[in-house]
DNA sequence: GCGCTACCTGTAAGCGCATACATCACACTG
DNA sequence: CAGTGTGATGTATGCGCTTACAGGTAGCGC
C-alpha cells in the first residue's frame, strides 16, 4: 500500500524488455528511431513497472529542464489561516493573473512553469534559477544585482516596474505596463470629456513604482489642463478595499470643498469607495465621480460598474514567456529589450459615461 | 551582452577558492559543517562567477527536487488572445485558488510548485511526474489507472471529484469537497427558514461529479421536506455569467409558474441570472430568490449579495501539500486517505436574508 | 609526549539519463 | 559476390552534484 521501493530506472526498463538503456532513452526522445515493435515492447514494460523517466536526470544529461520559472511576492499575511478566511485577500490578485499568463504560454511552447513566492526577499530565486531554463520576476521581489549576476548565463526577464530597474542590467529583458500613459489619458478623460477639475488622487502606501507612474500620470494630465493639483497624493492608504473605503470617507469629512473626483491607484480601493460613498447617501457618478486601475473583473461588477484602466496581465506573462524563449531558442542573442505593453482607459457609468459597458455579462 | 559560456559549476567555485567541490557543496547543504572563513571565501567567489547551483545534478544526486507538482484542467479557449479579452474568463478560475492555496503552503514546507495544466488529457503528467517529489491532480485531468500506477512509486493526491474516481486505487489521497451536504443545507434553509417550495435547480452542461452530488444534495433536501422535484435539473447549461443570464430568461419564459427560486450550481451563472432578472424588471428575493455555489469573491459584491456556499479553495490546496509532506516525510506510509472538507453556507440578500453581511466591505 | 576526540576537509563513487560513436544486419548496386 | 549505404541497436562517457568514508589537524587529559 504504501511506497514500494525505489523507482524504476531506465536499467530496470532496458532489462525487462530485453534492450540497452540507450534505445529505452530513445523511445522517449526519438521514438522515430526506434523499430515500433521494439518501441511497443519497451513502452509496455514501461507502464506496467510504472516507469516515469527522471527529469533531474535528463535535465542534467541534456543540460535543459523543459521548465520556466516565475518568482513573485507575496504580501499575504504569514498566517494563512487568516489570509484564507479574508474575503478581501480572496480576490484575484496581480500575480495570479501573471501565472496564468504565463502557465498557457509556457505550454504552447513545451514547458512547464514552476513558481515561487517570497515573504521578504527571501533567496527563493536560487531554488528556482537552479531549476529551470530560464524564469520572470515580478520586480522588487529580487535585488536587481543579483539578478543580473545570474541573468549573465541563463535569461531573465524582470515584469513590471520602472524602466530604472533595469537600467546598467545589460542582461534583464524587462516588460512594463503603460502606467503613465493610462493614468494620464484617465485623468485627461475626466477633465476635459466630463469637464472636472477638482480632482483627489488616492495613492498606496508602499512606494511602488507602478503606483508613482500612476501618479506622474496623473500629474501630466493636470498640468497639460492647467488644472491645479498638489504634487503629492490626497491620500495613501493600503491597497485594500476596507483602506478605500476609510480614504473615502477620511476625504468627504476633511473640511473644504468636495473634490469632484476620487482617483484611486486600484480598483480594490475603488471599489471600497464605491461602497463607503453609498453608506453615505453620496451618488456616483452624480456627486462624486470614482475611478480605478487595473481592470479586475469586479470593476465591472459593482454598481455603478468602475471607470478603470485595464492592465493586460494575462499578456504580460505570455510576453514573458515569448522573451524567454525566443532567447533559449537562440532567435534572439543581442542586448536586452525592454518593452511596454499598453493598456486601456475603460469608461463606465462610475464617472458618468454611458450604461452600454453596463448592460451586463452577456455583453461580449 | 548574450549568455557568456557555459555555466560555472562547482568545479569552478572549488578551484578559484582553493577547496574541493564537496566543500563548495557542504556550504550550501550544510552551512555549518564548514568554518566559517571558508564558508565565506567559497561564497564570495559563488557570486562574482555568477554560480547558482544545478537543480537538476543535485535532484539527482539527493533523489529529492524540493518541488510540488500540480496537474490542473484548462477548459480555456485554445485562442489565448481571444481568452486574454474574455472578461468573464478573466475571473477567477478554480484551478487558481488553488495553485495559490498549494504555492503558499509548499513553500512554508519549503517546496516550489511545479505547474501543468492540460487541455485535453494530454501527458503533461509524465513532464510533472519526473521532477516533482509528489504531485497534486484535480479530478478528471489524468486517467485515474494512470494515476495509480505513479502513485505507487511517489506520493499523489487527488482534488475534488468523487470518492467512487479513487475506488479501487490502492495508492491515491484523495480530498473532495462536501458538495453534497452544502447543497442540501442551502436547500434547506430556503425551503425551511423561507419557506419556498417551488425550486428550480440549474446544472451545468458537462457532467461534472461535482455537480452532480450538488443536485443529489439539493433532491435530498427537497426529499427530506417533502417537496416536489423533478429527478432531473430544470435546466442545463455551460457554467459562465452568460449562460446563467440565459438560464434565467429560458426560465422565466417556459410557461407555467415561476419558480420562487433559482438554485444555480455555481456562482457565475447566478450572477449572471441576477443582471438578467434585473433587465426583465423582477426584484431579488422579493419576485425570486437566487442562489450560486462557490462563494467567489464577487458574490459577496452583486447586488443584491449572493447566497452561496462557500469552498475552501485555498485549503484544498493546502490540504493537499500536507498530505503530500506527510507522506514524503515518512509520517504516514499507510493506506491512502479520503478526506472531506467541510463547506459554509453564506446567507446573503439574494434570498432574503439579513443584510448585515451584505454592509460592505469593511465588515471584516 | 601520547593517545583520543572533535572538527574540518578531501577522495571517490555513483545518481539516471542523453548522446556521440561503434557495431551489426540487411538490403542494394554494379 | 564484394562493396556500400541505411537503419536499428549497443557501448561508453559524462552531465554537476551529494555523501559515505577516509585522512589530517588541533586540542585535551593523563
Amino acid at each position: 500500500m504504501s511506497v514500494s521501493g525505489p523507482a524504476p530506472t531506465v536499467y530496470d526498463v532496458a532489462e525487462r524488455s530485453g534492450v540497452s538503456i540507450a534505445t529505452v532513452s530513445r523511445v522517449y526522445r526519438n521514438p522515430e528511431a526506434v523499430r515500433p515493435e521494439t518501441r511497443e515492447r519497451v513502452l509496455a514494460v514501461a507502464r506496467d513497472l510504472g516507469y516515469v523517466p527522471s527529469g533531474s536526470a535528463r535535465g542534467l544529461a541534456s543540460r535543459s529542464t523543459g521548465v520556466l520559472g516565475l518568482c513573485f511576492p507575496d504580501y499575504s499575511d504569514p498566517d494563512v489561516e487568516a489570509a484564507a478566511a479574508d474575503d478581501d485577500d480572496a480576490a484575484m490578485l496581480y500575480s495570479d493573473e501573471i501565472i496564468r499568463g504565463m502557465e498557457r504560454a509556457a505550454r504552447r511552447h513545451g514547458y512547464a512553469l514552476l513558481i515561487a513566492g517570497s515573504l521578504q526577499g527571501g533567496s527563493e530565486v536560487a531554488k528556482v534559477a537552479g531549476r529551470v531554463d530560464g524564469f520572470a520576476v515580478i520586480a522588487r521581489t529580487v535585488a536587481t544585482a543579483e539578478l543580473e549576476a545570474i541573468a549573465r548565463r541563463q535569461p531573465v526577464v524582470m515584469l513590471a516596474g520602472p524602466r530604472e530597474d533595469v537600467d546598467g542590467a545589460d542582461h534583464l529583458d524587462h516588460i512594463e505596463v503603460a502606467n503613465f500613459d493610462g493614468q494620464r489619458e484617465l485623468t485627461r478623460h475626466l477633465i476635459e470629456d466630463h469637464g472636472l477639475r477638482r480632482l483627489a488622487y488616492i495613492a498606496t502606501g508602499e512606494d511602488s513604482p507602478d503606483v508613482q507612474a500612476r501618479f506622474r500620470g496623473f500629474l501630466a494630465a493636470c498640468h497639460a489642463a492647467g488644472v491645479e493639483v498638489d504634487d503629492e497624493p490626497a491620500l495613501r492608504v493600503w491597497m485594500t478595499q476596507a483602506e478605500g473605503a476609510r480614504a473615502a470617507d477620511v476625504l468627504c469629512e476633511r473640511g473644504g470643498e468636495l473634490p469632484q473626483a476620487f482617483l484611486f491607484a486600484n480598483d480594490q480601493m475603488a471599489v471600497g469607495a464605491l461602497h463607503a460613498l453609498e453608506r453615505r447617501g453620496l451618488r456616483v457618478p452624480d456627486d462624486v465621480v470614482v475611478t480605478g486601475f487595473d481592470g479586475i473583473p469586479l470593476s465591472r461588477l459593482v454598481r455603478p460598474p468602475l471607470t478603470t484602466v485595464r492592465q493586460p496581465m494575462l499578456r504580460m506573462g505570455e510576453a514573458a514567456v515569448d522573451l524567454l524563449v525566443e532567447r533559449l531558442s537562440g532567435q534572439r542573442t543581442g542586448d536586452p529589450v525592454s518593452m511596454m505593453l499598453p493598456v486601456a482607459v475603460v469608461p463606465r457609468a462610475s464617472c458618468g459615461c454611458g450604461e452600454e459597458v453596463a448592460a451586463g455579462p452577456g455583453g461580449r
